[in-house]
DNA sequence: GCCTACCTACACAGGTCTGTGTACCTATTT
DNA sequence: AAATAGGTACACAGACCTGTGTAGGTAGGC
């Protein structure tokens, strides 16, 4: 009953659901069975593209880690956009966390593979934040780029529970503020002299 | 063999066994049984106090929603003494984020009485950031309190991953210009002096 | 026409999971 | 002494899991 002519590539047709069913129903409810049938091919096909569970998981968070391409509009605006782009994400229904926390959570600190990719992630967000700061011309681009990291995780793991995609405005309240104290010119009338606040 | 006379009440020591085992290597993955033979009790005997898992999942989340209890010392101490707590906290080696987020994660957030338990955490953090912030008179101590939180949940979020306990100094150094920024006189050497910056 | 690559269907091994059923044992209370 | 409460051991049902083995079908390239 045709055949499925598995052109698109069968390994990225696999990828591509595996990804949606593992990020939406969570990794360990997630069988070889359940995605095989879900894309309609035999579970023994799919056993010849990946050689076990864990590698497809791999291969899930692999494809996750796409690094943002880079962009021609200003650094601030980028920083700032981030926070929007994350509250146009919230508001969509099939947005369930980062899948790279998930991963951890759910698979334990012990699983290497999945740690490493995850703290990978990780620091390239943060890198990427910190390489913005440094064309701002701010001091401690580092120290700052970690804060708002920890806003937009923040963000994503509370609009993970309860579902809120203000959160994101909030968090960008929060850069907004650390930025200009950072003395970073946000477009805000001006209201941002600089006046450093020792944090310690 | 030794009967173990069960006086600390059973069920008590059932929970704070599970609590151990779900937390550290997450729900889907320890089973009643593993429970009952760390306890060494038969698994008849968990099940004759737990009518099901999800009700000893549930016992288990309940059992980790504690109310900060009330404290003497000045509001702002407390705030930022929240910091310094999740750094001790993330530098035992036994920390593995939070429950709540973890089990929304892994659960799914189709799972009603996890996702309103874990609502309910999160929103009793927030007020008491809330109440702290309105003795400190804060303006906003709604918005403020939502951004604190981000903080906290942040510095979860990614020491979870990166086992770096220095998020929580990182969390802290944010706190305090967002305090800053909002009038807040934290003890800094006097250099918070009140330039609000409008958030939008 | 045939070979190769890739797919199918399907059974099954061996493990784990939740939850129950049953029969017995041992304190404490009455 | 007897009844009751709560524990034990252990088997088992039924589902689901990962992973493999086997035999056959079908399309394109030589």
């Amino acid at each position: 009953m045709a055949p499925l002519p598995a052109k698109p590539d069968m390994k990225d047709r696999i990828l591509e659901i595996a990804d949606r069913l593992f990020y939406l129903q969570g990794i360990r409810a997630v069988g070889v069975d359940t995605i095989a049938a879900e894309i309609g091919i035999s579970k023994r096909t799919l056993y010849n593209h990946f050689p076990s569970k864990d590698a497809l998981i791999s291969a899930y968070l692999a494809r996750r880690f796409v690094a943002p391409r880079p962009s021609e509009k200003p650094p601030l605006e980028q920083i700032l956009g981030t926070f929007d782009s994350l509250e146009r994400r919230f508001a969509a229904k099939d947005f369930r966390g980062c899948p790279f926390v998930n991963a951890v959570a759910e698979l334990g600190s012990e699983d290497q593979p999945v740690r490493k990719i995850a703290i990978a992630f990780k620091e390239s967000r943060r890198l990427w934040f910190r390489d913005l700061l440094v064309q701002l011309g701010v001091a401690d681009a580092e120290g700052l780029a970690t804060q708002l990291v920890l806003l937009v995780d923040g963000s994503i793991a509370q609009d993970l529970v309860r579902n809120d995609p203000a959160m994101a405005r909030a968090a960008k309240a929060a850069a907004v503020v650390l930025l200009a104290n950072a003395g970073v010119r946000v477009g805000d009338g001006g209201a941002t002299q600089k006046s450093q606040v020792k944090t310690r």
